[in-house]
DNA sequence: TAGTGGTCTAGACCACGGT
DNA sequence: CCGTGGTCTAGACCACTAG
């Protein structure tokens, strides 16, 4: 799959840990241990334990060793790259509006380039449910550039990025958030079955990719009220 | 002052980057440059960028280099050890409840741990100013064991961690946030000059430190009508 | 004292951007 | 082509935890 090294071993680690090889509260192979297993460098088996850590699977502690975190029912939406990826299984997706070719709009939540603004953008909109529950309404741009074919596109596991990543070889390599509190506005109030005027979170994203010419650009409206938002920072 | 290396190197770097010395845009000098001019190895610079990145200073391209991004104006609240650290300068900090000792409450935004409940706790509040806006208001609690003479302490340019830090040789490790959006209480409202019912942003995080029994526990609750919360992540 | 994670060195090869 | 950042190796020393 990839090519690289740690994040192979980092999916190996992360699988185990999702199928309860290694349970809540478990200590991790030690990094030695991970090295001689892997046949790899400290270097390599640590950057792996790094994405663990960063996404809150595991906590550390010197002299002691990588134990295995339990994880909130919350939605992991800042550290991740996308809500599937967030909330694992039980996810339903609801498309809105289906991606289709538009003029940027005036309100994008962070400035685009000038090169991405060359070209029209792609357009679409979609609701995300945990179980029966509306929890997050989504609207997403991006520049049209290199990306031919998307409209008739089939997403894979109705995962966006997923799809970026199998059709176009392109990969998210970041994010910037900008998070408010917000009345509900008679649209996402009715979509997410909240009373109009609720309190309401808005993210606005925008995620960078391994093409320097495309970001993409979000505004997420989030119902706190069951699932909140999860979010770790380490170091 | 700290004597991890690349610590020191960050702090060089950010502090170039903070007087303009790296203007807004500009490139850094790369990494084998770096190496030179501190006599580090990459992996050593590589990691002061690191830290850099994760704050959202600069923004790096393979083949091209390390760029001095320009930051918003938001409170980077999620990736950062604390309001002074987020904010920088114009700051303004009133003490609505010095530190006293007290039991622990019922509704902890995270479970603390056995070792922690079985001290008393210190509890502090604070409203936090943005010049004279006030944008956040702060519950904090913590376990009193190993910490004796809190009360008294004056802290060190208002930042709670500094005093951790100088007073006490602890540091923040990592945290752990939830978000969520609520309306505003008659005291938050009140406080943050918003009408009662505002939509308001609460962050529930769990500061981890360097002692193992050791972890801070607060509520925020932010007006983000003028400063969001702004987050950055990488990979 | 043995084992763990944290830091650091010295060097290598690769992928990417621009000339 | 060269210089950039991205990955990886092999090995060292340190700080912390626990028996």
């Amino acid at each position: 799959m990839t090519k690289v090294r740690y994040r192979q071993i980092y999916n190996i680690l992360k699988s185990r840990i999702q199928q309860g090889i290694y349970a809540n509260g478990d200590y991790l192979p030690s990094e030695n241990e991970i090295c001689k297993t892997y046949k790899i460098t400290r270097t390599t088996a640590r950057k792996a334990l790094d994405e663990l850590l960063k996404e809150g699977f595991i906590e550390k502690q010197q002299g002691k060793g990588s134990r295995v975190k339990e994880r909130r029912k919350s939605l992991g939406l800042l550290t991740v790259k996308g809500f599937s990826e967030a909330v694992g299984e039980n996810v339903k997706t609801i498309f809105l509006q289906k991606p289709q070719l538009r003029t940027w709009p005036v309100n994008l939540p962070f400035p685009a380039g000038n090169k991405e603004l060359e070209n029209e953008c792609y357009y679409f909109e979609r609701l995300r449910c945990v179980g029966e529950l509306p929890v997050m309404l989504e609207y997403n741009w991006f520049s049209a550039k290199d990306l031919d074919g998307f409209i008739d596109l089939e997403f894979t596991d109705n995962s966006f990025f997923k799809t970026l990543s199998q059709k176009y070889l392109i990969e998210v390599t970041g994010s910037e958030q900008e998070l408010r509190a917000l009345y509900a506005d008679e649209k996402s109030a009715y979509l997410l079955k909240l009373d109009q005027g609720s309190p309401i979170l808005q993210i606005s994203i925008k995620f960078s990719t391994s093409s320097p010419n495309l970001n993409i650009y979000s505004y997420l409206y989030c119902n706190t009220k069951k699932y909140p938002i999860g979010n770790i920072y380490n170091h």
